[in-house]
RNA sequence: GCCCAGGUAGCUCAGUUGGUAGAGCAGUGGACUGAAAAUCCGCGUGUCGGUGGUUCGAAUCCGCCCCUGGGCA
């Protein structure tokens, strides 16, 4: 039984989606999303979700399964992406991870710390003293308990502070020491064939612009109106799903729908690169994609394919 | 036509009593080990609207002209 996996990386609107979809029916697969947002229900118009007839041409996993109220991390999803990958395995189905986090990709491959999962009233106690407390004065508090973590991060880096911060009070050990240690799961077992998509910014920028246009047709602020409703914490992660805060203020009348499009894409577009970076830096052996169009794609990563599956 | 207020980085604007200009945003490069669509770090030469003058020296003071708002006719 082959244990061949396709990872399919890329930055939103590079039409990764589409890609993943001629190869899953190309070569018999199984879609795996990889994506931090498209994990969330309530979000299918601002995360560019698959369509129900896409999903119903080729499997697609992953996508959808938590609730907005909910909050994913690469830890969590690894737990899923794992058994998914396996099953596609035993159906003798090859399956394509596609998504733009780079961060779980890594957790797949490579594995993560095994650092035991922190209760959650320990990381909402850590956020709580960090706004209250302040930057400067939260990062004292951490260096108190945790030194080496403290001097490693800058005051204002909030998220990694804070992680710092609730590993030590969970664990009694330093993140740093935690992250020195194996992985607690191997990467993964098969050969791996890294796609990477890298069309050209000005392209990518202007298909950013205009698929947001066209997510306001298909009904992103109805999408949002119906995430207000829930009343979740502005925290979760899917309140922060692009497009979502810009249109939120403008619902709640703050903003009008022109400057809240236009943040939406202005930020959509910063996204697009700081996902650029990362796989350009942070992936090793990934073969860069840089035609546009699904033909031309699928001539040039086809062969490739092939390639790799047979050689498997 | 007259009176005000403006014209400084791609955009919005600072610029103290004259000493050849700097913030935010955008853009760009980068970092990234469990909320990563997150979080953070680096990168600032531009006919200071034009032109003439005062001055050792003008974004800054004076004259004229152009443009944009607003007001009065």
């Amino acid at each position: 039984m082959s244990e061949a996996v396709i990872l399919l990386a890329g930055p939103t609107a590079s039409g990764k989606s589409a890609l993943a979809l001629a190869i899953a029916e190309e070569f018999g697969g199984v879609i795996v999303n990889a994506d931090s947002m498209q994990v969330y229900r309530e979000l299918r118009v601002l995360t560019a979700r698959p369509t129900v007839d896409e999903e119903t041409r080729v499997p697609h996993r992953l996508y959808g399964v938590l609730s907005a109220a909910e909050a994913c991390s690469a830890g969590r999803w690894r737990e899923m992406a794992v058994p998914a990958i396996a099953a596609a395995h035993r159906a003798g189905q090859v399956p394509v991870v596609v998504g733009g986090t780079g961060l779980y990709f890594r957790a797949l491959t490579e594995g993560l710390a095994p650092i035991p999962a922190v209760p959650e009233e320990v990381r909402a106690a850590a956020r709580a003293a960090f706004d209250r407390l302040g930057q400067e004065r939260f990062r004292t508090a951490l260096a108190e308990r945790d030194p080496v973590m403290a001097g490693r991060l800058v005051p204002g880096d909030r998220q990694r502070l804070i992680r710092a911060y609730e590993v030590i009070e969970a664990t009694g050990m330093s993140l740093a020491d935690w992250q020195s240690l194996p992985p607690d799961s191997p990467g993964l077992a098969g050969p791996v064939f890294t796609l990477v998509m890298e069309p050209p910014r000005e392209t990518l920028y202007a298909r950013c612009d205009a698929r947001f246009d066209r997510m306001i047709a298909d009904g992103a602020l109805e999408e949002v109106r119906g995430l207000m409703e829930l009343g979740l914490d502005p925290d979760l992660p899917a309140m922060k799903a692009l497009g979502v805060p810009d249109l939120r203020r403008h619902l709640a009348g703050e903003i009008d729908l022109e400057t809240a499009v236009d943040r939406a894409k202005t930020q959509t577009r910063r996204y697009a690169k700081r996902q650029g970076t990362w796989f350009r830096n942070q992936i090793r052996d990934g073969f860069a994609v840089s035609a546009q169009d699904l033909e031309s794609l699928k001539k040039e990563i086809f062969p490739k394919i092939c390639e790799f599956l047979l050689t498997d």
